[in-house]
DNA sequence: CGGCATCCTCTTTGATACTG
DNA sequence: CAGTATCAAAGAGGATGCCG
């Protein structure tokens, strides 16, 4: 069993010991969107993970005590995952290497595997809203299997699964193009030429802003119609 | 060549393509805490590497353009590696791990290895000075192959290779000891059984606060004399 | 089905030795 | 000093089988 270590006595050295093995922290990426799953959700949510790796892996995260194995009841019956405190509090090292990765989102190679839930964590790390006292607002996206909503309410941006009852605005298409117009790395009309549809008023991604993204591309005015 | 990719449209993911490799972060490390590196001193720094793997791993952050090489100039003749822009930029990544992996370090499995100038990084990130209008303050700490000096100025706290003029206090002894009673998880007569040894007043340490260490443990007056 | 365990192949790694 | 070369061991990836 992989007990390979750096033995260094570093705390940096110490987490990746913990956490650096391949797959590792994509688990508790999963697992932070969405405690409480079950070990099909993880597959659905790990495309391209190989089903013994992903046992194993849970089974390192449970004895370090990152995860908790917890018996479903019979309804479900079957068993669920979820962090432990020490597992969520891995969240700022997701969010620092988001940050970082974001940089990369841009040039996607177009064989990358996408899954809605994935949004909610960019969503919620990147994006704020710009104007906390206009009017709820609720932005419908069509990608991957399920649908998404981003929901702007006072300041407060969230995001879940599933569809609106009245989107402001509803965008469907490919992840790249609509990634690019929520963080304002694309102009719709470009995401349009990369397949985007919209329906309703693009004006709601005016509201839009990201604080702290690197050198805000080419956003000059994003918007028309 | 390991372009080996989790094809995964999403920031984490795509962060982990070029930084999750074993010994990558690590390799990083070293450079944030002394850019300008020879190969050798990152041979040093990262005990445990195989030469094949350090050579490899160098020319992909330099692919990836998170390492820059330069020849040096006639005096030292040889190739110096340096953080570009956006290898430096990860280290509020590194941060994050540093915080999480603090956790690891009070039990030390006793053979892992320890570099001074690993010592930089926690305290940069972990350690204020409680007392900024106290004068200034220099602890010299002797533990790895060189000494090191942790210089307290007006509510700055830093730190360099090499030995201090007129020490307020010199820490010697394992490194667990010594991050022992810095970072407030050990007390000092506890860290003394551990067999660290002092010159002169300890009180300078009361002036240390780690102002978000998780659970601030058993530190309830560790100062005596 | 959900949750693995096994088997097999291929790649990556770790340790050591060697070279310009 | 700054790497390459070599090779055995470990790990990853993929397919399939098993069991409640």
């Amino acid at each position: 069993m992989g007990v390979r270590s750096y033995r260094q006595y570093c705390a940096v050295a110490k987490a990746l010991d913990v956490v650096g093995d391949r797959w590792t922290l994509l688990i508790v990426r999963e697992l932070l969107l969405q405690s409480g799953c079950r070990y099909t959700d993880l597959q659905h949510g790990l495309p391209g993970i190989a089903s013994n790796l992903l046992s194993e892996r849970l089974k390192q995260l449970e004895e370090h005590g990152l995860v908790r194995r917890e018996a479903a009841p019979p309804p479900v019956a079957t068993t669920l995952y979820h962090l432990t405190e020490a597992g969520r509090e891995l969240e700022p090292v997701l969010a620092a290497l988001l940050r970082w990765g974001v940089r990369f989102m841009p040039t996607p190679t177009g064989d990358e595997a996408f899954r809605s839930q994935w949004l909610a964590f960019p969503v919620s790390e990147l994006l704020c809203d710009g104007e906390p006292d206009d009017p709820p607002a609720a932005i419908e996206v069509r990608t991957g299997e399920q649908p998404t909503v981003i929901e702007i309410d006072g300041g407060e941006i969230t995001t879940r699964l599933g569809a609106a009852a009245t989107p402001d605005l509803v965008l469907e298409g490919d992840a790249p193009a609509i990634l690019g117009v929520l963080f304002g790395m694309l102009e719709v009309s470009d995401a349009r030429t990369l397949g985007l549809r919209t329906e309703g008023s693009t004006q709601v991604l005016r509201r839009l802003r990201y604080p702290d993204l690197p050198t805000p591309p080419h956003r000059a005015e994003q918007v028309e119609e």
